[in-house]
DNA sequence: TCTGGGGTCCTAGGACCC
DNA sequence: TCTGGGGTCCTAGGACCC
């Protein structure tokens, strides 16, 4: 056999932390072990991660908070989301997983790809010290997939989670066309990456009802009647590479911050002191990625819920060039809101979104920009960096902007009943010792 | 009383141009 | 009666993801 025919097979992990918010919030109280545990959204809406204690009391991803309330008589522990500790707990989730390989893509908060082509051992053994390296330095139980492509790694992780006996590790790189469609025959469609809920009827109906099926389809015949999006995918579940790897995450193309408010809000004040909160966290996120906008879309809504006076609106406002300035954003957002808002009705929901989003031009403000006195506009710049830095050290509520400023009780303030403690990201909440 | 927030990619169709 | 065709850009909407 040549040198050049030995290349190794290619070998990619997905790997994901078990219930991961609330595996966070064990970290933090470990009497939440084996005790059911909920997180719920923001305003407490609905369930958004389950420990197995509490999907064994028969709680959906998603059951809205007021549906399983009860359930705390029977010991369910519900906790307010906190996302600054998940991400947080994330950051060093990742950390210790990229030790293990220089090839790492992190997909999600609690997720990434690793890839494992060439290095020495099995799968099996890469990836079951993984488990112990991360549950032992982050306290993050974590499950292990492995395949030739990113579609069979999601997929093996999937059945990592569901098969006990695999211990939390599932390797399907080593294997022939035939093993591995003998060992994806049992996986139902809609759990393939890619397939989701408008998509698995369809397919069920003519006939593809596993992931076996789905690799073994005609692709021409998926390419005419679906999207190419699902050609590649029966392509992947093959072990065909289609999807690409991304090292380094890329700047996002639009920045949104919306939330539900926690009452319905009619005052036209109020809804602007929403605005411009969201607007000055939008513009923030701007800012860490190093881009600049130049269309910013408010949207106001009633409750998609409630019967009543429904109005829903978003308006649209270009800028007259690309911007990072938190004021230049917030006054376009708030000619927006004064746009669309109509009285009379109980707003739910508002939101501000950043379009046209791209890198900052590199070099020195130049001087007609924004007809404005460019030292000025350079201080202005200092000044932005200085309260993100602030932000970012004591909290993000430490400065705002003028206009987000509220009672302490306003109406659109987010509802957070069941808030744990922020040990690891706020300093009034570091744990003492001793 | 009470139902999250933040993204991506693809496609179809209209406007416009030559 | 005949009344093109191809290309690009933009937008809205639908599907998916966590």
């Amino acid at each position: 056999m040549g040198a050049q025919a030995h290349r190794p097979p290619p070998r990619i992990a997905l790997i994901d932390g078990n219930s991961f918010y609330c595996a966070c919030e064990r970290v933090l109280r470990p009497s939440l072990e084996g005790k059911p545990v909920i997180v719920l959204s923001n305003n407490d809406g609905c369930a958004i991660a389950r420990t197995a204690e509490a999907k064994a009391m028969g709680i959906p991803m998603g059951a809205p908070w007021f549906s399983i309330r009860h359930l705390q008589a029977r010991g369910l522990v519900a906790i307010s989301a906190n996302f600054a500790l998940y991400g947080d707990m994330s950051d060093r989730m990742m950390r210790v997983i990229g030790q293990f390989s220089p090839a790492q893509e992190i997909y999600s908060i609690d997720e990434c790809f690793l890839d494992l082509t060439g290095l020495p051992g099995t799968g099996r053994e890469i990836g079951t010290r993984i488990r112990q390296r991360v549950l032992r330095w982050v306290g993050i139980p974590t499950c292990v997939g492995i395949g030739a492509t990113k579609t069979l790694a999601k997929l093996a992780n999937h059945l990592a989670k569901s098969l006990p006996r695999l211990q939390g590790v599932c390797d399907l790189s080593g294997l022939n066309h035939a093993g591995l469609l003998r060992a994806i025959r049992h996986v139902p469609v809609g759990d393939v990456w890619g397939v989701g809920r408008r998509l698995a009827p369809s397919l069920e109906a003519s006939g593809i009802r596993t992931a076996a099926d789905l690799a073994r389809a005609d692709r021409h015949e998926l390419r005419r009647r679906y999207s190419i999006v699902l050609a590649k995918t029966a392509r992947e579940l093959c072990g065909e590479p289609a999807i690409g790897w991304e090292d380094a995450p890329s700047p996002k193309q639009q920045i949104m911050s919306t939330r539900s408010f926690g009452r319905p809000v009619r005052d036209l004040t109020e809804l602007e002191q929403a605005v411009s909160l969201f607007t000055s966290r939008a513009a923030e996120k701007l800012r860490q990625q190093h881009s600049h906008a130049s269309v910013v879309q408010v949207y106001i809504r009633t409750s998609r819920f409630r019967t009543g006076p429904w109005h829903a609106d978003n308006a649209v406002v270009p800028l007259d060039r690309p911007t990072d300035h938190t004021s230049v954003l917030l006054k376009a957002a708030l000619a927006g809101l004064r746009s669309v808002f109509r009285p009379g009705f109980d707003y739910a929901k508002a939101g501000v979104c950043l379009l046209d989003v791209r890198p900052a031009a590199a070099g020195p403000v130049q001087g007609e920009l924004f007809g404005q006195d460019p030292e000025y506009m350079v201080r202005s710049s200092r000044a932005m960096a200085v309260v993100d830095q602030l932000n970012q050290r004591f909290g993000s509520r430490m400065i705002q902007v003028a206009s987000a400023l509220h009672e302490p009780d306003a109406r659109w303030l987010m509802r957070q009943a069941h808030r744990s403690p922020s040990y690891t990201t706020q300093w009034g909440d570091v744990v003492k010792v001793g």
